[in-house]
DNA sequence: ATAAGTTTTTCACTTTAAGTGAAAATATGT
DNA sequence: ACATATTTTCACTTAAAGTGAAAAACTTAT
């Protein structure tokens, strides 16, 4: 019937439920970090592009990770990141982190 | 005997060979990003930090990665990320990255 | 056909993280 | 104490992310 992957939300509603501006979106596209439907000239998104939306959202501004990184992310998608990662610099991050905390 | 982990390399001999400023591993270091042993004040990195930072270095420069995105990967290591990344972003972003590889 | 209204696109500007130069501070060895 | 080397601080530069405003493109009603 119904299904998270219909697209039949306007921009400018999703725009304001996300909180941002609809020219963030068309930015967004221009990485197809999103990818609406167009009907006509207008775009169309779906609730699974919404929560994808939010997680991004969450990404950036939350962890204050960038655009290219989520890019890269999704190119990587099945690989294993980080393996080179030396073991010293996980335990002291874990430091550094708990330091942020305040 | 010798290992990768080694901590003997000065830092000046570390940001030669990366091609860095010095500055910017007392930067990195600031985020735990890479940890040198101390004997008196100096700094002292190991093969796999170099190895390490290479690694950070082709994130950063090769992929435009941010540190923070960086900081969240190790935070995040064993999670994993980007499953509510829709498939048809994953699709048209590969053909985003055929468009760019001009 | 054209006027009115929407959505999209473009241009230029603002803000912030990453990085760096130079000077000041701190420590080391003689 | 002096000379030297390393570290730390301050202020500046650069580039990506985001946005406001205006122009362009398209739609629809009269």
């Amino acid at each position: 019937m119904f299904s998270d992957r219909d697209k039949s939300y306007p921009i400018e509603l999703v725009a304001e439920f996300l909180g941002v501006n609809s020219r963030t979106l068309y930015y967004y596209e221009r990485f197809s970090l999103v990818v609406p439907v167009r009907r006509g000239r207008k775009r169309y998104y779906s609730k699974e592009d919404i929560s994808w939306l939010e997680y991004v959202r969450e990404m950036m501004y939350d962890q204050g990770m960038n655009l290219r990184s989520i890019i890269v992310l999704i190119k990587r998608r099945d690989d294993v990141i980080l393996t080179k990662c030396p073991e010293d610099v996980v335990n002291s991050f874990k430091n550094y982190l708990m330091r942020m905390e305040d």
